[in-house]
DNA sequence: AACTATTTATAAGA
DNA sequence: TTCTTATAAATAGTT
């Protein structure tokens, strides 16, 4: 089993089997009285999918991006901005609990429901952008610094070599590094 | 299609099912190249199991309960040393259970907007923490490997100016860093 | 989208 | 828990 190359193919295999997941998502919730979630990232860090299968059937189901062709990504800040992003998202939830405060007292017809339903999936798809970002910086960063890592430690030997066939006393670096 | 009432049965489903629902996510991971995350909660708002396909790490599992019966928390080979966050978040679903357990068995228009509210609210507590421990371990791994790094790089000066000084020629080590 | 041949999942029982 | 098997369901390929 590998990877569909074909575009068209591999939307159409990716539609299918959403359906089928998110199915026995819902079935798992309901046999088993769970709650489930479910984030599908396509591969570039895209968000394609978010899903929560509640015990109410209006959380049950959220689709952002039904389709493969996704939009373009957020605006990646940088590791430093994450927490005020984590900030701004903690306001957007408070703000939507006075939004919900207010709406205490309405009919609880489906319209309600369906708002509510739709700010819950903001600040999902909000929360789930931003743990991307952050796994893909985090990722990046750890990688760039492996390899420096990499190549200053084969630089360091040879120079070490060096240094001990020509000069074999002086300071002594030894025992700098740490572990 | 309902709840099955008989645990033991429960318990089996559960089971055969996570394991048929983790294979299709792999599955669809692998077809159509995406991340995929699962995150079960029992209805108590437990959490039960939280999954990760990454495109680095194949797929990372996490069951901290394997049913909704306690058992041992079984330690999650991807976040083995932040056992104490994952019993922090543990313990923050736990707290709402309360709230979770009255709103089961209740119509969808039976709830009110304010205990839905408190549902995401609990939804993205769970998903900070989650964020919170990969952020911290992320920074760990970050910091260390920029301390290595200037400790290499500061002795890799000394050597290198003691090797200038004593032999200009030989391997040129310069220009091998990474920007 | 719909159809169907085939594969796969799973419930029940051991 | 694993294994078996009859049945049910999902899906790939096709139209």
């Amino acid at each position: 089993m590998k990877k569909i190359e074909n575009l068209m193919a591999r939307q159409v295999t990716f539609s299918k089997r959403r359906r089928g997941l998110i199915k026995k998502l819902q079935e798992l919730s309901v046999l088993c009285d769970d709650d489930v979630s479910l984030i599908i990232f396509s591969a570039t860090g895209k968000l394609r999918e978010f899903s929560i299968s509640s015990m109410e059937d209006a959380l049950t189901r959220c689709v952002l991006h039904s389709n493969s062709v996704e939009k373009p990504v957020q605006p990646c800040p940088a590791f430093q901005q994450e927490n005020s992003n984590l900030e701004m998202l903690h306001k957007e939830v408070n703000e939507g609990s006075q939004t919900e405060a207010q709406m205490k007292g309405e009919d609880l017809e489906g319209l309600d429901v369906e708002e509510l339903g739709q700010l819950a999936n903001k600040l999902k798809a909000g929360l789930s952008l931003v743990i991307k970002t952050e796994q893909e910086r985090a990722l990046t960063k750890i990688n760039k610094l492996q390899r420096k890592e990499t190549l200053l430690t084969k630089e360091n030997k040879q120079l070490k070599q060096k240094s001990v066939t020509v000069n074999s006393e002086g300071d002594n670096v030894e025992g700098m590094l740490l572990e």
